[in-house]
DNA sequence: AAAAGGTTCAACCGCTATGAA
DNA sequence: ATTCATAGCGGTTGAACCTTT
């Protein structure tokens, strides 16, 4: 997933970084620091461009950078950080801690953005469900514990089936033998809210669908 | 099995902010 | 006050990978 690797026109490297690139980088940033980072290149003996070595360090190289999945507690603060400071990625990423402007931005991009849209969309629509079945009262039982992997494949499947334009009575299903398992299993106590309430919301994570 | 379309993420580009001369 | 160099930021893109048809 990377693009291919090319000699510019003035003679500097551009697209993927090889194995031997990263290790020259990495080997100088920790003996050296970058002070400047448009003379590095020239001292670690690169053929990158100054921006292009600053890049690779933020992004992958940095020692304290942390890779892998991103854990519900990192969702729930991207959203909020999102709505109180809009697309500051590095704002955000700072408070996280150990991930990446850019990482930040492209998991938006590719998971959050979509989820939070629809959720918006689906309660400035309370008043006329777009799932086709008016006047259901559905209830829909939460747990008050919401730091769990289950919680978020939960959250991932209803907002798949919102998204698929299933039925209230597949949803009401799946919520309910879903969480009531999930409850039950972890003994934990749990509280109802009205699925389609229109109140204003306190909490992203506890507020109901439509 | 192959083609088409979608997803992911590293890297690039252009712009702005900052600080030194 | 102005200019210039550099760092940093956010938007966009390229291409590998994945999924669906």
């Amino acid at each position: 997933m990377v693009r291919t690797p090319f000699i510019d026109t003035n003679g500097i490297k551009r697209g993927a970084w090889s194995e031997d690139e990263d290790n020259k980088l990495r080997v100088f940033v920790e003996r050296f620091g970058h002070p400047n980072w448009r003379q590095l290149p020239k001292y670690a003996g690169l053929m990158r461009c100054g921006k292009s070595c600053r890049l690779r360090w933020m992004n992958y190289l940095r020692p304290d950078l942390k890779k892998g999945n991103y854990s519900l507690e990192e969702d729930q603060l991207i959203i909020k950080l999102h709505n109180e400071l809009g697309n500051r990625w590095s704002a955000i990423a700072e408070k996280l801690g150990g991930r990446s402007d850019n990482d930040v931005k492209n998991h938006w991009h590719a998971h959050l953005k979509k989820r939070v849209r629809l959720i918006n969309t689906n309660s400035s629509q309370s008043g006329s469900c777009q799932l086709n079945e008016q006047n259901v009262a559905a209830t829909l039982t939460y747990p008050e514990v919401s730091s769990s992997d289950h919680l978020y494949s939960l959250f991932n499947g209803l907002t798949d089936l919102i998204e698929q334009n299933q039925s209230i009575a597949q949803l009401s299903f799946f919520t309910s033998f879903e969480i009531d398992s999930f409850s039950w299993t972890n003994n934990i106590e749990t509280e109802s809210f009205d699925l389609f309430s229109t109140q204003p919301f306190d909490n992203f994570w506890t507020k109901p669908f439509f």
